[in-house]
DNA sequence: ACCTGAACACCGTTCAAGT
DNA sequence: ACCTGAACACCGTTCAAGT
């Protein structure tokens, strides 16, 4: 039963913890230990306190965690300097930001939850829905499309910035490329013609580029009348 | 450090566990209790063995569930019916049946992993990959262009499917979508102007629709050339 | 209103011992 | 080669009691 927790102590003692604070030290701790780091009892010691204390700012872990991500994700879009002229180059750049923004903290990417509840969160599809209106789509085409790059700045954002993280150990990101790269050299390329003749690319290629080209290919395809045929 | 881990029962005795037996009843378990569900001891339990027996088959875990969410990505892969005439059609299709058949399966989606080890992942990258190919798009994009829907599918859908997993307890659809247009209609429409008027769409919206609109848009921008400036 | 900290009810994982 | 199951080292969460 979660009662009513201030963002910032207002009536009580002036040495109180808020939701703020808690959820600052839960980023701080993320970011050194990742996920499987930040326990209560850890975070409480930090903050000089018992865990029973956290539970008066927050939930559950489920939520510190969420609330983690979306101020991660609040940071990410401050640092955004969106063009003035055209909707479509803004969109571009606030995406771009973002992913820049979760790729500092590898382990909130994946805890961004759907835009329906957290501030930061609101905040970008309602960003990235402005700017869809204004760039001439249809209405009735508005919400979907914004959704969609909503989801793909996050979703995919999520999917490529995660392998760095790979569960519990962090692993390097050469390593990770290394060992991928020897299982595909060494797959069958009658039964993987497309992978074994990729090791260079999955070697050379750059992730953040990666991104990038998904965020161009979604918005010159902004225009696509519903349920097309695509080129073949 | 782990041992040799039969897929199935080679020399041994005859009523040994199996890598595939294990990882098929974790995606049992994973169906009726979701991942905080999935319990050593109680998958050991329905097994009839203990719980270290399972560590001979599975390293821990986080590679069992990986484990489980490929076997569902296999699952979804084989449902798919692909179209002989262009290979658009054909990814179309593939994305479609990949996204359907997750759904079936929500904690699926957001325990798949990079495309670098597991099998169906590879299996399926590399499908797209060659789809890709068929294209016609020029060699040195194919690699960032199949990648790009690889993630689309795997972490566009994670995100759409995401919501009716809300962890721990599983919150129906219309719970979550009522929960969220009430957020929405008390936003002030100064500070939110697209979300305050959205309310209607986030209602009547349909996930997959929105799914296919966003892969629609991928496909039809796929032959963008890099770095483009984006339509206004 | 907010904090304390012991206690509860679990976990994943290991490992000596078995067959 | 594969399984057993007790034991270890944790967890998140609750709650009576304090201030």
């Amino acid at each position: 039963m979660p009662r009513t927790r201030g963002r910032a102590p207002a009536g009580g003692r002036a040495d109180a913890l808020s939701q703020e604070v808690v959820v600052g030290a839960a980023i701080t701790l993320l970011d050194e230990l990742g996920e499987r780091g930040l326990t209560f009892r850890l975070l409480a010691e930090r903050l000089q306190t018992g865990t029973g204390a956290l539970y008066w700012h927050v939930a559950n872990k489920d939520e510190l965690v969420a609330l983690a991500a979306d101020q991660v994700l609040g940071h990410a879009m401050a640092a955004a300097q969106l063009p003035a002229e055209g909707a479509g180059s803004a969109l571009r750049a606030l995406g771009i930001a973002v992913f820049d923004g979760l790729d500092q903290h590898p382990w909130a990417a994946s805890h961004l939850t759907a835009p329906t509840a957290l501030h930061h969160g609101l905040r970008l599809l309602d960003r990235i829905g402005t700017l869809v209106a204004r760039t001439g789509l249809p209405a009735e085409r508005q919400f979907a499309v914004s959704t969609v790059i909503f989801y793909y700045v996050t979703g995919v954002g999520a999917r490529i910035i995660a392998p760095a993280v790979t569960v519990g150990a962090v692993t390097s990101r050469e390593d990770f490329l290394a060992r991928a790269g020897e299982r595909w050299s060494s797959l069958d390329p009658g039964e993987y013609p497309f992978l074994a003749g990729a090791v260079e690319d999955l070697r050379g290629h750059d992730d953040r580029d990666q991104f990038v080209t998904g965020l161009d290919m979604l918005l010159n395809g902004l225009h696509t009348t519903p349920d097309p045929t695509p080129p073949a």
